[in-house]
DNA sequence: TTCTTGTTCGTTCACGTGCACGATTTTCTT
DNA sequence: AAGAAAATCGTGCACGTGAACGAACAAGAA
């Protein structure tokens, strides 16, 4: 590997000037520039991140995450993505400061104001869909801040990049298992999110994609929101299994899963239903072990928080854009035996 | 973080003697040593891994890497997490050469000699399971070279660590997947690639372990070898289809996929079977797609690429051993939908 | 004593980059 | 033409560690 000593030594000028053309700082006459190019393009220049490393020590690099759900499993395995990429990376000589705010846009307001007077270089956050935080972000990247989302995407900010999954493709994941484990039969009824929330929408579109498309004897008999509350989801399929009480299939696709499983639990012990549901928190694997849960679809949080923390470092320290604007993990599906 | 420098100022004594001291090298006094322990434990002394990367510049390792399979998708996708490893890591200033031989003992048995040839100081290998590749990892791990085994172990050996999957787990998701996709009523016919392998055989047990606990109705009719070879499984698929004309599943440990599906396609364009198969390569991709695959469970093997290499680099640059002998990577199921 | 051997430790260079400072040359101004 | 301003470039320090070299001193042998 060439260094910018050895390219100095070629071009006949001081390491220096190698240094001020290679990171184009002004200063350097046009034609001692070119050569100087020319021949770090010869040798296929790379810096030697070792060197960049030790120099970067000085730069005292703070990155900030916030993210919301406070206790929530789905989010620490994210952490430990952040924590175990940040061990690789630590050797730039950076620093990091985690924030969970409650679920409530209010509270990501305040710990958002709170996390700015840390002195952070770079914010990667988990968002809520709200105007004021669109705002928020957009002052942020104003400021010099560049700011990664990831798991919920706001395409309209000035967010630098996007780190999460694949909602539509999610949801039709979910369809396609819906039509292979019931051999293309069933009644379903869906327990939502909110219906506000692109991602939860995105997952209903996909699975209505699949099923409109290979199975004419699969029915959606009703859509409830339960806002990833249990009791709220526990009363839907209450309600739900009176007025449709031919339903033998529930898809969930967002939280709310622990309330209704447990109805589940009580009313079906004799007629097995088909459940799909995302990701695989605690009560998602506890009734997946208990058979009540048949899958479900998991988005890889650890590998979003991976990838969020590389993109930022690679734009903060080694001076890299993003190279794609939205980084989609891979969709795993889980039942119990393979958990 | 604490320096050398720093607690060499707090010991009164040099950063040559903390060096030799935390590197434990001779020719310290017993009592500044102890000083200098002290000290360093204190103030959790962590090494720089900028410095130590730097100075591991003129160490010049090279790292050996034996696949087989020369073309086969799995190990370019392995091949793939080698690649990412070795950005994330060529900081410490190490290089690596891969070989790939073709798929028999003998050709890997002058492959390893070839690579030995090269000044290697550590080997990744995916060994076939034979007693002179054993023997020849001997003499190389006692010659002073770790070796760590991936995608298939040689427990007997004496290799430092295995990166790879858990085969019974895997035949375990393949019998809960039968289970759920044929509402636990089938007659299943089992193309293995080897009984005298360790994992294919694993396989097998997983899911008779899941059938006779969960599945009473669910019978296993035959089992053939097909040793990957697609013309093997085309004409397995033939007469296990005269001679048992009830099955209604297929169950690939391994591989020869092609040829079995291609038999399939042919044959069973009116009743559909359930077929469980493993990996997604590009057979695997092609025929899920067609429909003649109900879905395929994934080991990973990008992960197994990465894994094997960052433990190869703790050992050799940062002289740490690994911490389990065995790393299992997740299994991912997947349907047409999710790929 | 004098020389040798061994123990203990400080000094120095190397690794590659970023960046500040100052030196030299060129161009512009009056 | 002489001084001021600007353009251009070299030098040197810092980052933290590994490892070779050699200095200082003590203990033992002749």
């Amino acid at each position: 590997m060439a260094t910018m000593q050895e390219i100095a030594k070629l071009a006949g000028v001081s390491r220096g000037t190698v240094d001020r053309v290679l990171n184009n700082r002004d200063g350097v006459n046009e034609e001692t520039k070119k050569k100087v190019l020319e021949i770090a393009e010869l040798m296929d220049y790379q810096p030697n991140k070792a060197g960049v490393a030790l120099a970067a020590q000085k730069k005292n690099i703070k990155i900030g995450i916030l993210l919301y759900g406070e206790g929530n499993l789905f989010f620490e395995d994210m952490k430990q993505g952040f924590i175990d990429r940040y061990n690789d990376l630590s050797l730039y000589g950076f620093s990091y400061v985690i924030k969970q705010s409650k679920s409530h846009v209010r509270e990501q307001l305040v710990a958002l104001d709170e996390i700015l007077k840390e002195d952070i270089n770079g914010l990667i956050i988990s968002p809520f869909n709200d105007e004021r935080i669109i705002k928020k972000i957009n002052e942020i990247s104003d400021a010099g801040i560049p700011v990664v989302t990831v798991n919920t995407d706001l395409p309209d900010s000035k967010r630098i990049a996007y780190v999460g999954s694949d909602t539509f493709k999610g949801g039709q994941t979910a369809g396609g298992l819906m039509g292979l484990f019931t051999k293309g039969k069933a009644e379903v009824g869906i327990i939502t999110g909110s219906r506000n929330v692109h991602g939860h929408e995105e997952r209903i579109e996909g699975f209505k994609n699949i099923i409109s498309k290979n199975y004419p004897d699969i029915q959606i008999e009703a859509i409830e929101e339960c806002h990833d509350d249990d009791y709220k989801s526990y009363e839907a399929i209450q309600r739900m299994l009176i007025e449709h009480p031919g339903i033998t299939a529930f898809y969930f696709t967002a939280g709310g899963i622990y309330g209704g499983c447990k109805s589940l639990y009580q009313l079906t012990q004799k007629t097995p239903m088909t459940v799909i549901t995302f990701d695989s928190l605690e009560p998602n694997i506890e009734y997946l072990n208990k058979g009540i849960i048949t899958a479900t679809i998991c988005q890889d949080p650890y590998h979003q928080g991976v990838g969020a923390l590389s993109i930022m470092v690679d734009k903060l320290i080694l001076d890299k854009d993003p190279e794609q604007e939205k980084t989609l993990t891979e969709i795993n599906i889980k039942i119990k035996e393979s958990l």
